[in-house]
DNA sequence: GCAAATTGTTTCGCTTCCGTTTCAGTTTCG
DNA sequence: CGAAACTGAAACGGAAGCGAAACAATTTGC
């Protein structure tokens, strides 16, 4: 059984769960960091940077500098591979684990308050 | 009835909206923008620069500087509000309704096509 | 063994964004 | 009338983003 929303509802739904998020302080993260980040924590490992790029459609630099800023959030980190020392490694954290719990959890919340 | 879902679907729905839009090339609005532009379209006119801060508990320069953005985008306008000129009432344009359509359309979609 | 291919990063010039402060224009109100 | 309040934008130095191209490090394959 699938999840059945009409757009209006999606919008406000969506409305709502940024508007928390913003107002609650959290990082400001764009459109690709939120995707970079949920698919490193939602798609199984490992996740490299040339993989990331192919995944989004975007260019190595966009993932190494996404990887940066997320990196000095905590919220991701990298490791360097032992078996292809050309390849990075990105792999989750504590941090970030939590980060994408709460906000998986806000959009629950924000979604059993939606108006009929 | 609100609508129910799993915070595992809920990441996922996240997740594959954020990774089609990035593919598509659409603008890569940061949360803060979202926030906005949804706002405006969502919420009942007229909007102000005062009154999208205060919404959004944020400074008044960064609803300015978003307006400037998404204003060159063409996914908003501004006008001077004759009543009283100190206002700048931002309203909704024809691309910008168009684009948050097609926002609102896509995670309809995501959402149908999400597992159980 | 060594050129070619692959990976991720860095550099370039440029744009956007940040928070804070300052400013110009307008309205309010004593 | 004129001072105070209010609104949105501009200025500031700094941080972070962009695409394109060049770069080191590593592996592949002849």
């Amino acid at each position: 059984m699938s999840i059945s929303m009409r757009p209006s509802q999606a919008l406000r739904l969506w409305q709502q769960v940024m508007l928390s998020q913003v107002r609650g302080g959290e990082p400001d993260l764009t459109m690709r960091q939120t995707a970079i980040l949920l698919t490193i924590y939602l798609d199984p490992p490992p996740h490299t940077v040339r993989g990331l790029a192919a995944r989004l459609n975007v260019t190595k630099p966009v993932i190494t500098r996404a990887l940066d800023t997320m990196g000095a959030l905590k919220l991701v980190s990298r490791h360097r591979d032992e078996l292809d020392k050309r390849n990075v490694l990105v792999r989750r954290t504590v941090e970030g684990a939590l980060f994408v719990e709460r906000f998986g959890d806000g959009i629950v919340v924000r979604a059993h308050e939606l108006p009929i």
